[in-house]
DNA sequence: CTGAAAGCGCTAACAT
DNA sequence: ATGTTAGCGCTTTCAG
């Protein structure tokens, strides 16, 4: 039986909520007496129970955090942002899978919704209206998803995506195919814009292909196509796809980035390890699972006040390294 | 304002027990009172408040994990298992990262005992005592270690590394090196442990070197020392300081495996995706995931009964990909 | 089979 | 500055 309030107060010689306001609110107890129950706290090993606390004050002291695929080292990078400045806060922090499946995305922010101030869902395959209902579940921040009402964290991947374009242009890239992510996504259509917008000013002809998965497998499943196209170089959806293609390029004898340049696109840590590091271009992962803490304690503690809907906009940066180089006229199988 | 018991006792004409029991025990009800209660526990979306019923039933119907490195992806796939397996039994997990600190593991497992029924605990830089002090705080179960008294899930890493080094003294390898993790890592004891009755068995020599951090960085730093001591084959703690070694190798224009073969452990997916795919050992690391909330979920039924201390052994198994072949003569800077 | 009532451990008025 | 008291929303005896 976990010791409670009330053996304190007991060993202390106070009442009940002399230790609770010793806990919670020092302040509004005499030192003498705040040193005398802390001491038994400490001696007890006291620690109040959650569940009692959240009944009363409504507050869980829990964050929940909902990603699509935590194969993906992206996602792995923002939970720890997201527990980081959780740990700060003095929050703990539930995590989900969702599989990349809608259905069960939904339920389980659900879930979560019970149990947790607020929750941080990070690319959401949601539609709007799901989603914006959703969220009057419970304090919601989204990560790479922009929606009315809804604060988010964006990371500025159109940026991201003209910049590989320019590149591409820069080294005398004319013909470029693009391997499309989930078409639906968020992402890929922000993505898509800051490409065709680059494209067009840069006056590159662009193949759009797909779309496939967001993995090695949809990566290497693109790259046929992408030859058969007759293009210079391959802008993948994210590295993972990309790792997918030079692995598909390697298997055909194509050198890259001699016969055929590739760019990826969140600059995974595996992106600057493999054999011939990834251009890519890179997003602050942890630093946006922070800010969308930031952004949800911020919400919950101007509860009542106006809600405006923050969107706190992250920078990308092209990260050149080695697979891309000039084109040497089309690559075909 | 959420909708509590009362409501729906209200509404469908029955007492708050009568709900209550409707919901956690279906049977004790006549049926048509259940549907009656049911059917307006749908219409107002009612959902039990959680904190409520765990201060009175004593269980939160929550689990922890705690993992030294979310970087490393092998923990990511553990935290998919366990959150898969807890969420079939209903249960929802709290994750958290200790950055390989003893210190704040520690920390990490006193705060979560208080708000969970379990908590798997990964590779854990505690020491003895100290695990199994608070071991006694909450239900437990270690993955990758082992300690008398608490149950685990070990993966057979002995068998592993043994049967790394068979398959590089079949190849002809007659000294390598060993890249040593954090020493005092159960799962690095138990590797070499492995390794050497393997190198005695074989009658290849064994040069152990470091310990290095086990990341990319930690194996790009043990490649001098290794060449300098003339093996021909690299043998890693694990494939993040397996792709280390690929990288400095290539840096040094050490063909491999011509020159030298390089071994990780883990079979993390990217070492499959990198340049040159990377023999490895491969780990259950999900299915370890579920086995741990097994042997959590047994303890929890269990409560009162005599708790046995079940090991859970899962076998790894040697997947030879592109990084090893025979030697071809010491390979020296 | 159903209802009434007693708390679970804690915090937050309200007194003193 | 400290104590008293009334619940938070739910489950669980105990009656009926």
């Amino acid at each position: 039986m976990p010791v409670t309030i009330r053996d304190v107060a007991r060993q202390a010689r106070v009442s009940v909520s002399t230790v609770s306001r010793a806990i919670s609110a020092p302040d509004l107890v005499r030192a003498d007496t705040r040193e005398r129950v802390l001491e038994v706290v400490r001696g007890l090993g006291y620690q109040p129970n959650p569940a009692a606390r959240s009944l009363i004050t409504g507050r869980t002291g829990n964050l929940g955090i909902v990603v699509p695929d935590l194969g993906n080292p992206f996602f792995p990078s923002v939970l720890l942002g997201v527990q980081a400045r959780a740990r700060e806060s003095g929050n703990s922090v539930f995590f989900c899978d969702s599989g990349q499946d809608a259905v069960t995305e939904e339920e389980l922010i659900r879930t979560m919704a019970r149990q947790v101030d607020g929750v941080v869902v990070c690319a959401s395959a949601l539609d709007d209206e799901t989603l914006a209902e959703l969220s009057t579940l419970t304090t919601m921040v989204l990560v790479n998803r922009a929606l009315p009402g809804v604060p988010s964290v964006l990371m500025d991947s159109a940026a991201g995506m003209a910049a590989v374009v320019e590149h591409l242009a820069a080294l005398g890239h004319r013909h470029c195919a693009y391997l499309n992510g989930p078409v639906r996504a968020w992402s890929n259509q922000f993505r898509r814009t800051g490409l065709r917008e680059a494209a067009c000013r840069t006056g590159v002809s662009l193949h759009e292909l797909g779309p496939y998965e967001p993995t090695f497998q949809g990566g290497a499943r693109g790259v046929d196509a992408a030859l058969a196209a007759g293009v210079t170089a391959i802008i993948a959806y994210n590295d993972l796809m990309a790792l997918g293609v030079l692995a598909r390029l390697a298997e055909l004898a194509v050198a890259v980035p001699e016969r055929i340049s590739v760019t990826g696109f969140d600059d995974i840590p595996y992106a600057a390890m493999c054999g011939r590091p990834l251009t890519t271009v890179t997003m602050p992962a942890e630093l946006a699972g922070r800010a969308a803490v930031e952004l949800l304690l911020e919400q919950l503690d101007n509860a009542d006040r106006v809600t405006r809907s923050p969107i706190r906009e992250l920078p990308t940066a092209l990260v050149i390294r080695a697979t891309t180089a000039p084109p040497a006229g089309p690559a075909r199988l």
